[in-house]
DNA sequence: TTTCTGACAACAA
DNA sequence: ATTGTTGCCAGAA
């Protein structure tokens, strides 16, 4: 049995989040089992960012920062997307997040 | 091959 | 409570 490595995980459960909803970088590494590895996660999604369909904006960091905004193409592209989708952000950050939050282990 | 770095988060002081 | 260091995995130089 080949088992993906982190990397392809962090890829699939990104791709998996639902419209709408948002998750942490920590949810995801700890889903793989380590919330330590949350680092990677972002890493994952910097390296396959516009490369895949990947919503890489409804991954945020525990605070519900958008902290991965700088990388998107415009300056506030990534919050537009999350509005879009019915999620409110203010000043960087998820209003509320706890109600869009996702947890890839459900 | 060794070393550094990276969309974060936990731990130590 | 705040600041600095460590951990995680993979890729680049």
């Amino acid at each position: 049995m080949k088992e993906k490595s982190f990397y392809d995980k962090v890829i699939d459960v990104v791709k998996a989040i639902p419209y709408g909803k948002i998750t942490t970088y920590g949810a995801i590494a700890a889903y793989l089992g380590n919330k330590r590895s949350s680092r990677m996660v972002g890493w994952v999604l910097n390296r396959q960012k516009n490369n895949s369909n990947i919503p890489a904006h409804r991954v945020v960091n525990r605070n519900g920062l958008l902290t991965g905004k700088f990388h998107f193409q415009g300056s506030n592209l990534m919050q537009e997307l999350l509005e879009n989708e019915g999620i409110e952000v203010k000043n960087n950050q998820i209003v509320k997040m706890e109600r869009y939050f996702w947890n890839p282990e459900l």
